[in-house]
DNA sequence: TACTAGATGCAAATGAGTAGCATTATTGAT
DNA sequence: ATCAATAATGCTACTCATTTGCATCTAGTA
């Protein structure tokens, strides 16, 4: 029975369903606001924020309302599907939740937003553990400086 | 003639001198209502956000607005006199540029902030200036958690 | 001392995010 | 499949940090 559900389904319904399965764990109720705005995120392939999320969603469910994008957004930042990142100053973004530690690098000039990799975690965690004696539970490296292009530009 | 004038000044005014000699090299003007918010930025043992300078300014100058506020702290910033930190969400906090590098522990239960040293420029500007061929002119570490009495509590 | 660009004060605007509340939809039990 | 309980949604109106426009003032300079 699945499988004939299966060859009907397309790759946006697949992963529309994937993602209404792993909203189901959560606890939080399954609905279609979320699933699309989950969805968004997860084939988003920039950071994207509320409002950017806001206008994707409304392509789909004209009747989607801002609110619901703010509250999703958080309860899935809470459940820990997603990940809110402070690139600039002025408003959050949001990411899946990555299996891999990485950080921001954002170009003061263009605002073009680098990642790259590090381990902060296991370097820097333990000592802070330590000497503070704090329970961690979120890192965020930021910084900020200018791309090779805008470099070359100012110049 | 200056001895006549060191020995008639208090720690207050002395401060607020050595606040106006420091604006004067910026090529800032060198205002009252920027002396006295550079001098609280500077006296004021914690992280200061816009409003608490504000507040702060007040008691010495009570036309002072807040707008001056916002326009100073941003001047501040530009010329690289006071920094920038994101300690949390909602608003922007204030510190004399310091001159050993540290980064902030923020307690997610009771907002305590919690300073930490890490000389992340040395270790990490390197390798990301090499694999990104960036120039970084800022970098921050914002670590959250819970800190040891608000564990204690949660328990 | 007079000029002038830069700084200030005030008030109004902006814009991200939140809250209240009536309506709707999901879920678990019957 | 139906229904009640209650969580989620869609509005709208709000909050609150930060910004902006503009008339007025003032620090630095000729």
């Amino acid at each position: 029975m699945s499988s004939i559900i299966d060859k009907k389904m397309n790759a946006k319904t697949r992963s529309f369903e994937k993602t209404r399965q792993t909203l189901n764990v959560t606890g939080l109720r399954v609905t279609n606001q979320r699933a699309l705005i989950m969805d968004i995120i997860r084939q988003g392939d920039e950071h994207l924020d509320a409002d950017e999320v806001y206008r994707r969603a409304r392509a789909k469910q004209p009747r989607l309302s801002l609110s619901t994008v703010y509250r999703t957004l958080q309860a899935l930042k809470k459940v820990g599907l997603v990940e809110e990142v402070h690139i600039d100053e002025t408003r959050h973004y949001y990411e899946i939740k990555p299996p891999t530690e990485h950080h921001h690098l954002v170009c003061l000039e263009c605002g073009r937003v680098v990642e790259f990799q590090y381990p902060l975690a296991r370097l820097i965690k333990r000592k802070v553990i330590e000497a503070k004696d704090f329970e961690i539970t979120g890192s965020e490296i930021r910084m900020t400086g200018y791309c090779p292009s805008c470099r070359q530009k100012r110049k």
